[in-house]
RNA sequence: GGAAGAGUGGCAGAGCUGGUUUAAUGCACCGGUCUUGAAAACCGACGUACCUUAACGGGUACCGGGGGUUCGAAUCCCUCCUCUUCCGCCA
């Protein structure tokens, strides 16, 4: 959610932001529109602190009154307060009126774009950012998509799972269990050593975390929701480890603030189906280790860019082909000022997957999360927030399995080594 | 799940028979005096959000959340949440 002073004093630089994520004119005048009841808002309130400061003025008169004992004049000053009251309760009525109108309206703008975000509508006019610099690998024509791999090397069964809970619940097995666990060990320790404090957050969260990181009300079917606690199975780390810091103000000197945390996600994907989701391409549960950044303003982009060598470096250890997206308005997140999207090849199925997601949200989040600093003199701000997936296993194993075939079996990346404790699944 | 108790400003902790509490007091933090420096002592400032003002300042709301009674609520009533202790159940 954006901040209504920031919508005030930069107008201009909002709607050309809209523009880019696609805005038509006739949903421009929203703008307007919540200047409008940010006015009403104002001058309704003005009126109504004065109506209130006199009404505290007189209940104080009289208990004065009362006090040095003339009743008469007490009661009469009660009569002339009742009308004030009626006033006051009539306004108070409008004004959460306007307040529920201000937010409705308030939500249905996403954040502004960063100045580098391509215009474009569809994932083709996302921007190569950082292409894969050497030839990609191209396998014989029996090479095998990950999920006939599974089939052969019991690594994976989607069919058990659709037995024990249902479709896109993968069952893991054997060594294709040792690999998820390696990879999720991999990844916590890649970020340790990047200076990623490591959380184990809880699985669920209350209303008001989905809402602080901006789930709700936005993605709303998205999540699994327990509705007889009322609790959401979390989409990806980012919920709960970001809402440890809802409603904090910061020492400016504790900034940044790196997390790290490994979680199953557990994603409804209400209406996908077909070829690109057959395997592990989408499933309604998967493990991610996710990375969470609270920074400076001054700063958050050249965090992102940590971020990004970051995940580059994890790819890079796993000797997959990647490439990096910089997302395009019709393509960017809601919530996100800027969002690269890190894609691994797989050979077999000779597409791009997509295996990570970095964003920068600058102050939206943190402005519905009241996450905010102070600075020396006593001034808050704002923080920005960034998060990022470093990585997402289910695609990443895909790759893995596919990229990596031979006629001998599966080869475990030297990096990994360590961590499977094979070098080959065959 | 059952019973009892409790939720007050960064922390501790009064107020809770409704009206000099504009939330006492202590500690911590910050500024100052003193000191070669520090400590101690003393003086001062010390929450958040919003409205208003060019600024100084003024105003409103907030004592776990929401609602109610009243001219007036931290204080009374209703409701929800959380925590603590005991019991029950349990990996």
């Amino acid at each position: 959610m954006l901040q209504l002073g920031f919508i005030r004093d930069n107008k201009e630089a909002l709607i050309k932001g809209l523009k880019i994520r696609n805005f038509k004119d006739s949903e421009l005048v929203l703008v307007d529109k919540i200047i409008s009841l940010d006015d009403n808002r104002k001058s309704l309130q003005t009126d109504l602190d004065s109506k209130k400061a006199e009404t505290n003025k007189l209940s104080k008169a009289i208990g004065d009154l009362f006090k040095s004992g003339k009743q008469a004049e007490a009661q009469e000053m009660k009569g002339n307060v009742s009308s004030l009251k009626e006033e006051i309760k009539s306004g108070e009525d409008k004004l959460s009126e306007i307040m529920k109108d201000l937010e409705t309206n308030l939500l249905a703008i996403p954040n502004v774009p960063h100045l580098s975000v391509p215009a474009g509508t569809k994932e083709e006019d996302n921007e190569v950012y950082r292409a894969w610099p050497k030839d990609l690998p191209v396998l014989p024509e029996s090479a095998k998509p990950h999920w006939e791999l599974a089939t052969k090397y019991n690594l994976f069964d989607l069919q058990l799972g659709a037995k024990i809970t249902g479709a896109g619940f993968p069952l893991y097995r054997g060594k294709g269990a040792k690999l998820q666990r390696a990879l999720i060990n991999f990844f916590l320790d890649e970020a340790d050593a990047a200076g990623y404090e490591e959380i184990i957050p809880p699985l669920l969260v209350n209303e008001a975390s989905a809402r602080g990181t901006g789930q709700l009300p936005d993605k709303e079917g998205q999540m699994y929701h327990v509705t007889e606690d009322d609790l959401y199975l979390i989409p990806t780390a980012e919920v709960p480890i970001t809402n440890i810091y809802r409603d904090v103000i910061l020492e400016e000197s504790k900034l940044p603030i790196k997390l790290t945390g490994y979680t199953p996600c557990f994603r409804r994907e209400a209406g996908s189906y077909g070829a690109h989701v057959r395997g592990l391409n989408r499933v309604h549960q998967f493990d991610k280790i996710e990375i969470v950044r609270i920074e400076h303003p001054d700063k958050s982009y050249a965090a992102m860019e940590e971020m990004i060598a970051h995940i580059s470096l994890l790819l890079d250890k796993l000797e997959l082909p990647y490439r990096i997206l910089r997302l395009c308005g019709g393509d960017l997140g809601f919530t996100s000022a800027l969002t690269y999207d890190f894609e691994i090849y797989s050979a077999a199925q000779k597409r791009w997957l997509e295996v990570s997601s970095v964003s920068n949200f600058e102050t939206f989040q943190s402005n519905r999360l009241k996450l905010r600093y102070k600075d020396e003199d006593n001034k808050k701000s704002l923080a920005h927030t960034l998060n990022g997936s470093a990585l997402a296993l289910a695609r990443i194993v895909a790759g893995l399995l596919e990229n990596n075939q031979t006629e001998a079996g599966i080869v475990i990346p030297k990096a990994l080594q360590p961590y499977t404790k094979f070098e080959i699944i065959n």
